[in-house]
DNA sequence: GCCAACGTTGGC
DNA sequence: GCCAACGTTGGC
């Protein structure tokens, strides 16, 4: 199983909004960016992400589950490349954990959030996964 | 194919 | 509101 991380502006869509979608969940549509797009097709059902808001108070604030593999994005014009992954909320953060804290703790200074902040979709290696968990309140 | 200009994202 | 980082566009 890999681990990704998938950014939300709160405003536009967020955690509430993916838990509104239920055990369903929904596509995670709008990216447009190649390199966001590259790692959702590489994303295999079951894989797990945290859902991030980005804006005024960045924070990993829940877990998602990807329940369909990368297909054509519906907000995209067809055959466009443009494709995506959906999600559904699997468990919130019982303590969200804020950027501030991510870049506090040494362990996660690799971490893309931090080295490449503007990638809407991307990687975590399993022991940032474990790390962020914890931090969150989460039992491994 | 290079690179300057421009637009967008996102933290602060 | 500002600015750094990054991606895209378009002239050459």
């Amino acid at each position: 199983m890999a681990f990704w991380l998938f950014k939300s502006e709160p405003h536009v869509f967020s955690w509430a909004d993916q838990v509104a979608l239920g055990d369903a969940g929904g596509p995670w549509d709008g990216v447009r960016n190649h390199a966001a797009r590259n790692h959702m097709r590489a994303m295999t059902v079951g894989d797990r992400g945290f859902f991030y808001h980005s804006g005024a108070q960045p924070a990993v604030v829940g877990l998602v589950e990807v329940v369909a593999p990368a297909a054509p994005d519906p907000t995209a014009p067809p055959d466009s490349g443009w494709d995506c992954v959906s999600l559904r909320a699997l468990a919130p953060l019982p303590r969200p954990v804020s950027l501030r804290s991510i870049k506090a703790e040494p362990a996660l200074a690799e971490m893309v959030l931090v080295r490449n902040s503007r990638l809407s979709v991307q990687p975590v290696r399993p022991e940032e996964w474990e790390r962020v968990c914890a931090m969150g309140g989460l039992a491994p």
